[in-house]
DNA sequence: CTTTCATGTAACTATCATTGTTACATGAAA
DNA sequence: TTTCATGTAACAATGATAGTTACATGAAAG
């Protein structure tokens, strides 16, 4: 079961940088890592840098580094710099169809979206850096009271 | 803004349905509603049709009509029938990394696309057709509290 | 029974976003 | 000065969605 998604890209990377030696991670080592290449690499990491989450250096012994410790790295702050957004009615064009009913449902489905990214953004909020590097199940257990997130909450 | 995403068509063409006059719909005038084609239509519905929300007929006085009275179709079982999902960490292929990080941060998404969804669920479950067509603002103040969806619920 | 209407579906094209790749410029360390 | 590594642009490859055309199927109207 290969993946994809920004986000898991991301922190995939971010992972390995947590659990990294001193010395930075080049985007062809961690390109490796992923199965892909290193342009795709820089390309994941360009957002959480200027988010300032991230690191980098040109030259001999360059590469990639956390710009802060693991444990203030919340995975809120990573999903909101890569612009990820939960949308069930998105955006298509600047046309505008003039419908009544369609705007209707738009705003509706805009609502439930919103309300949903609020909870996953609050769940993420729970979860650092330095959690996902040690495998954090011990910190899910104690923010849920269970070892399975499925379920659902007592909302 | 013209707007996008399976579940927001497939409301718009069934808030339609919903409000019509006896006759049934064709595809033709629903893709004049929705400035697209008779083809996109039929595509859309043809899960609505299997899951028992919609039915069509042929021939002469044909088309589209709601299978049951709205106020009993939720707008959860339509986003079920469409097989929409929340996923922060989608499977691409069948390759597997075999990476560990990747898989733990994976499994981590999972559950919290999971929390997400089933939180949209519940919203969604509250919604039904005919409340889509009849505004359903009362409704979401009922639910809610609040006129505005956007704001976050105490979980 | 033939015509007309409308769905059902396959096949193909167009469009768009993402990904992968190549190439080259920039800057830092050896 | 060479080497390493990022930064970025440009382009091709891929995949998903939407739009289009064409034709078969079935039902009502005449």
């Amino acid at each position: 079961m290969k993946r994809d998604g920004k986000l898991l890209i991301a922190l995939h990377i971010l992972a390995h940088l947590a659990v990294a030696p001193v010395r930075p991670l080049t985007s062809a080592a961690l390109a490796v890592c992923l199965c892909t290449n290193p342009v795709v690499i820089r390309r994941a990491l360009a957002g959480l840098r200027e988010a300032g989450i991230v690191t980098s250096a040109k030259g001999h012994g360059g590469g990639w580094t956390v710009a802060r410790p693991p444990a203030t790295i919340s995975l809120r702050e990573v999903y909101v710099a890569l612009g990820e957004r939960i949308d069930l009615a998105p955006v298509r064009g600047s046309a505008g169809s003039g419908c009544l009913i369609e705007a209707t449902v738009a705003r509706a489905l805009d609502g439930f979206s919103a309300e949903a990214e609020a909870l996953l953004l609050r769940r993420l909020d729970t979860i650092s850096l330095a959690d996902l590097a040690a495998g954090f199940h011990q910190r899910l257990i104690e923010q849920t009271g269970s070892s399975h997130v499925m379920s659902a909450p007592a909302e």
